[in-house]
DNA sequence: GTCTATATGTTGATAGAC
DNA sequence: GTCTATCAACATATAGAC
């Protein structure tokens, strides 16, 4: 009835004090749940429990919310191309291994991802994020071509082809992933490679 | 200069006639543009080169303008569950073959696909529209079952996640494909169904 | 079936007190 | 670092002439 339910007031009654990162958690909730646009800073204000020009306070504009939050999927999906296991050791392990991480870092960072992923162009900040998004791609490409190269995977199929439909199902996991119900991360994991590497169809 | 380029007028000069069908292959195009909520009345105005109150005669708010195209979309997948090839024959036969359909009215209907693609559920349309994505999911899990319980399909897999991945895979060619550029229908969906049913590691 | 004009509310962002 | 108060621009939708 006091309209305080999702007001996350700490420190005695006083208004709430966030830092950018706490702020950046609520709003990215936000915008997953109603779409950037559909999201007005007095939604975001509501969901903070400040107003609207304390949310001012900490950032620019709307937009720089939404390149804060996709850069933070971002930096952490580039990290994985440059982990030592994804530069070491056969193709196909190099390839395998990526894809795992993908998927970790896509749960661990579901919300800033999911966000990345809904990106679609209009803004600078949303035509940036695209461009980073094309850069990734065309490394996963490179993976699978090494893989084709060294013989470990067949070479009867186009590897940006098969990059776009491999990364397209990864990417959909950020659609029905939840941390509290369904499948676990290692079931998820176990079955995309499984259904990637080695197919549906029975031996027989 | 005469700011008429993106007007589509026909007939001597006289203000465009819009059928239904008409409007809303221009409206859709802006929608997947710029996005739902960010395209304006305006903005659709200007693309059917008619004011907004010309709009309003064919239509009763945006938001039907939205239900219109998710529905033309819905209706034409749901259509691929329907046909001789989708019930007869053997369990993973009727699977790929609903693959390949899905795949083949993304494309013929991309524009409308797309849309449906994006829709997240805020208004009544859109939550009307992911019920019935959900029926058409729920439709698909049960052709991964029977192939699971005939033995076409290897069963130590969760044949919901299956279809989840799969279909992440096949949704995820809206996001790129072009009629105009890049591979072609069939080449889509022969390496799709490739990687699906047989996978990427080579036999040896 | 299209138009001009307008009603009515919401938006992103700012000014300035505390 | 938060607040109240406010703004100009733009949103969806409607009224009524032609």
């Amino acid at each position: 009835m006091d309209g305080s339910n999702s007001i996350p007031r700490r420190g005695r009654g006083r208004p709430a004090r966030y830092s950018l990162e706490e702020l950046l958690a609520v709003v990215v909730a936000e915008f997953n749940a109603r779409g950037y646009d559909a999201t007005s800073m007095e939604d975001l204000a509501r969901a903070t429990g400040l107003t609207k020009s304390s949310v001012y306070h900490h950032v620019a504009s709307k937009e720089e919310l939404l390149r804060l939050a996709v850069s933070r999927a971002l930096d952490a999906l580039f990290a994985v191309l440059d982990e030592p296991s994804s530069t070491r050791g056969t193709a196909v392990q190099r390839l395998e291994h990526v894809v795992r991480r993908s998927v970790d870092v896509l749960v661990a960072e579901l919300p800033y991802v999911t966000l990345l992923l809904r990106v679609r162009g209009n803004t600078g900040a949303e035509r940036w994020a695209l461009q980073r998004r094309r850069e990734f791609d065309r490394r996963l490409a490179g993976l699978v071509q090494d893989a084709i190269d060294a013989g470990d995977v067949r070479d009867d199929l186009d590897p940006r082809l098969v990059t776009r439909l491999l990364f397209g199902a990864v990417n959909s996991i950020a659609e029905w992933y939840r941390p509290d119900a369904g499948p676990g991360l290692q079931q998820v994991s176990d079955t995309l490679v499984a259904l990637v590497f080695d197919g549906l169809r029975t031996a027989g």
